[in-house]
DNA sequence: CTTAAACAGGATGTCAATATCCTGTTTTAA
DNA sequence: TTAAAACAGGATATTGACATCCTGTTTAAG
């Protein structure tokens, strides 16, 4: 349903939200987030590419938001690493539906525009503000659990 | 986003349910809706095993409906095919978060529920007598366009 | 200037989704 | 009983997503 390069992107992504504007390395949200270290790199290219973050070499570099988490959505995220293609003319290339597509090419469309939908309501400093017990990436300490 | 054989399946169901219940030939089905006529038999084979059709061999059979259209929806050919995958314990396996999902998974999860809900909204019938000048898999005469 | 840190990016491998082909089996009708 | 219709299903490409590896380039610090 959803690509494993979008889950990789938005734990990349939410990881850096949480450690605040510090460059990240790669190799340590590659860590944190259990996301296989070489594919990650390759990843985040993609979300430089997209303008999501800014990647900076060579000591203390690493990887950072490239926008604040207020102005950030989760369908930003989404749509940099595997773009949520909409519906936007007859699949069958039929003449006459053209634009105006027809009952069962808008209802997949309509099905995927509540999915890019909900992607485009949350930011990520809603996520992260979002009063709920499990923290993304953190595991609780046995004592902290409910 | 859906995949090619959900997009398929769905071309081919609609197909059946448009010209009643006589049992259509595979290859029929293939030509009417543009899709490769030995993929689609695989296409079919998996609606048949999830009983959303039935298939006669011979002279004379073909392909039906396993259901009236009305007690059939766009969500159950879908999930047929290429099943929905709803989110329903943690992708880290982070031990604290189980099936208690963190802010991130839960609002990736709800994405992917909304669409299934979109997709469970509707039922071949109403599919079929949505007021629409485009017909699924029909195009329209020049003198009939608007 | 040298060195180590850290990303850049090309080459390559693996696997599942998509797609094709061919032969076998079932079924109906003559 | 025979023949043709039609599905059944195994074997085999092809392609893109996922993933790894290795070497090069940039950068900051000493």
């Amino acid at each position: 349903m959803l690509s494993q390069t979008v889950e990789y992107a938005l734990r990349a992504v939410v990881f850096m939200a949480q450690r605040g504007p510090e460059p990240q390395k790669t190799g340590d949200i590659a860590a944190a987030t259990q996301v296989p270290s070489a594919y990650l790199a390759k990843v985040l290219q993609g979300l430089r590419a997209q303008g999501i973050v800014t990647m900076q070499r060579g000591v203390g570099g690493g990887v950072s938001l490239a926008r604040s988490t207020n102005e950030l959505t989760i369908l930003d995220v989404v749509n940099a690493v595997d773009p949520i293609k909409r519906i936007t003319s007859c699949p069958l290339d039929l003449q006459s539906h053209g634009v105006r597509l027809c009952s069962l090419h808008r209802r997949m469309d309509n099905a995927i525009f509540e999915m890019e939908k909900a992607f485009r309501s949350t930011t990520l400093a809603e996520l992260l503000n979002d009063e709920n017990p499990s923290v993304p990436l953190c595991d609780l300490q046995p004592e902290d659990r409910v």
